[in-house]
DNA sequence: GTCTATAAACGGATAGAC
DNA sequence: GTCTATCCGTTTATAGAC
């Protein structure tokens, strides 16, 4: 139970996503994120003790946000083929996010070599990630042609929102991430779901091309 | 003209692959690398003078070998939709590569920060890339459907192959790099060329499941 | 071309005062 | 909880001998 009062910790992670992002981990200082803060780097110290444990505490932070966004979701609509609707959505909202994106990318990039801090972290969360989402199209297999592999297509989802995400962070405005993702979705269901064209529909009009913000 | 006599900058140049694919780019020390090739930190700043410079050296040496590798193949394979066939077996030759691809995957993920020395050549190397994909698929044109955007189909191709490797570098024993992409390229296939199956029936005969290493 | 020696800077972590 | 001061390891790069 982490209760309330510590806002020192949560103004510390919030700025270690900054600086994480923005220069990956072992680039990062602590004497640039606890600038970032107000505080001294032996004052950040004392909220957490060592820097592999900042970056855990800010990959599980960062971790908890997407659990709290997906929770927002309808319940039915996260099995079967209308899960790439909702994953569309995600990728836009990553788009929206921005800087925050960048932790991942940069981070699972860099984890990959032999003793990085938070490689455990990385191997462990695609391994759930793939899983989640193999879960939700076997839920909604009897909508998909008997012929898809879930397994093999849940790594594959996966990994056409990471390799954008890659080109879309080098590339911010030449490479369209959503329309991209809308593209590869489309033509996903038309190749796998045993209806596609109403689910087309609704990949075709949510995420409207740049979202109205003054409506509500 | 980069002529012969310099062996020791290519051993350099290796050894800094291994090294780098190892730890990354920041994590990576000039000492590390020259104790690979048997000299000092001091004699390896002779043949290159920054680090910056031998990464840029080593990111081209990279290069260069895939372009040779390309560059075997049958010139009239790499267009239309006959190129996945050549990109299934790139793949193929990448996970039999193993530790060298590292160094794009993990290179590539830090370089997504602000000043990173080699985040320009990426940028630079995924426009390459994708036109060159976005061509070889325009080149084949004729034998695919008439609503097939090439230039986002060309990102998501290699959106796919990146995001795949980034799952198998974290656990090659538990993601088959090959079967995702073949199981991708062939429902691809299905859903944007004309006449797909006999392309469908290379993709299942190119590259066999385990490379039966003694026959020749 | 390669070495030793060293400069110069930086980063994580600790000790102890307030 | 936060600070200052400091220790100690690491790293890139240079100087100059051989």
């Amino acid at each position: 139970m982490v209760t309330r009062g510590d806002a020192r910790r949560e103004q510390i992670l919030y700025a270690a996503m900054v600086v994480f992002a923005d220069h990956g981990y072992h680039r990062a200082s602590l004497a640039g994120i606890a600038e970032h803060v107000g505080i001294s780097q032996a004052g950040l110290l004392h909220h957490f003790p060592t820097k592999p444990r900042l970056l855990t505490a800010v990959l599980e932070a960062r971790d908890r946000l997407d659990r709290e966004w997906l929770a927002e979701l309808d319940p039915d609509g996260r099995t079967g083929p209308r899960l790439l609707v909702n994953l569309l959505r995600l990728v836009d909202r990553n788009r929206r996010l921005g800087g925050l994106v960048q932790i991942y990318t940069a981070l699972a990039g860099e984890s990959v070599t032999d003793d990085h801090p938070a490689r455990a972290w990385f191997t462990d969360r695609y391994g759930r990630v793939t899983a989640s989402v193999e879960a939700g199209l076997l839920a909604g297999a009897d909508a998909l042609r008997p012929d898809v592999d879930c397994a093999l297509l849940a790594r594959e989802v996966v990994a056409v929102m990471d390799g954008l995400q890659l080109q879309w962070l080098l590339r911010p405005d030449e490479v369209d991430m959503v329309a991209a993702f809308r593209d590869y979705a489309t033509r996903l269901i038309r190749s796998t779901a045993l209806d596609p064209e109403p689910l087309v529909a609704l990949l075709a009009s949510a995420v409207p091309v740049p979202l109205p913000a003054h409506a509500g």
